[in-house]
DNA sequence: TTTAACTCTACCCATTTGGGTAGTTTTCTT
DNA sequence: AAGAAAACTACCCAAATGGGTAGAGTTAAA
């Protein structure tokens, strides 16, 4: 059952959120105000799951009830509900604590999935605010990102890990799980852990992290 | 019509998609290849809408392949595919000129549906990856932004980790396991598991291989 | 054609790790 | 003296990992 509160100062569309979410089966409104601080004094007590929050308040700003809230319950996933698709609000909101930002016109079917979502780790957005806070990435060239070509280690043994254990070693140094790195290559976590064992034994090592490092380190990968 | 170009070397996958797109109302496939190289040379000729792009790609990095189309259109529309949720590769993407960033589980329906947003404008993303990209504006004190900000290489505050924690990393980075970074502390195992616990955190990774390869790189030890 | 090297899959088991909660103590700053 | 930040410890659980055995099929070279 996911606990949510709604704050929102519209009438109809409160009561109309709270039949949805109610009505629903796994969800369930444990509270719904017209303002952030009629929220801010019950939200400790409510232990809620998620919060949907109108951004466009009357009294308190809707930015400054997110960093309130935030400050009572730090790891609440916050959704934030809104007709405008303005800059500003967005980022200060995504800064606040926002884990979402929906428009209002989101259908109820997409709002109860965006719900679940946040809910799961998740971070729902209607797509036109996605594009705004990707431009802010793709705008500016960050620099990082290293993207050393290897040295052509000259070396010896280098051949002493076959093509397909580079591969599976590069999956690791990439970061990413066992799993993940099974799933990539189409083959069974179990074939993964196989050349690990292979791996480990060539390079003398005996866990992820010493074999990331000599990997990367001897330039293997 | 919207005018779709696939790049994805998994020939199942990727005649799935073809069939998918071609076989939709309102959706065509005018270009299918396994490698960007191939891409490059007629991207220009089929004018496509949006860009369906494999991340994972053999030979030229997908990366590059989006900063190279990005380079020949300008405008265009690139929807990554991916089976690893990896920070880095995300942000890499976005950075150069991806416009959404899909999983590849994702339903056909949802699929279509991303390609539908994007060409409008929007940017789909599968909701785990939006969640890592706002996280960046939430989490850390991204002072003041948008616009005018310089970059803020998105975690540049890798000087956060205090001289306990860096001592910690490298230990692991020198091969140890948490035990045995324990006992060269005189620390209790517990102690070390918490201090991973906030390493982890402040540097947005899930695992050792992952904290070592990004020590490693961004000479953090 | 036999061998060797490589790749793949499946079990087993014990240990380690990732992530969470819930504290106490120390140290430094205000 | 009070508070914040850092360091430390413990306990829980689920998942991932390290290492073992045992076997399959493929390919290329001897």
């Amino acid at each position: 059952m996911i606990r949510v509160v709604i704050v929102e100062d519209n009438d109809t569309i409160r009561e109309g959120l709270k039949m949805l979410i109610d009505g629903t089966e796994g969800y369930s409104c444990v509270g719904s105000y017209l303002k952030c601080e009629l929220m801010l004094k019950s939200i400790e007590r409510l232990k809620p799951d998620v919060l949907l929050m109108d951004i466009g308040l009357p009294g308190m700003n809707g930015i400054e009830g997110i960093k309130e809230v935030k400050k009572l319950l730090p790891d609440l996933t916050i959704l934030v509900l809104t007709i405008y698709e303005e800059n500003d609000l967005i980022f200060e909101a995504l800064c606040a604590g926002a884990s979402g930002y929906l428009v209002k016109k989101t259908p109820p079917s997409k709002l109860l999935e965006a719900i679940r979502e946040a809910n799961e780790g998740g971070s729902p957005m209607s797509s036109h605010i996605a594009r705004k806070v990707i431009d802010f990435f793709s705008k500016k060239d960050v620099k990082r990102f290293p993207q050393q070509t290897k040295p052509t280690s000259y070396e010896k043994n280098e051949n002493i890990l076959t093509p397909r254990e580079l591969e599976i070693l590069s999956g690791l140094v990439e970061g990413n799980s066992f799993k993940a790195i099974a799933e990539s290559l189409y083959i069974s976590i179990e074939t993964v852990r196989f050349h690990f064992r292979n791996i480990y034994k060539k390079l003398h090592v005996h866990s992820q992290s010493e074999a990331v490092a000599k990997a990367i380190r001897e330039g293997i990968v």
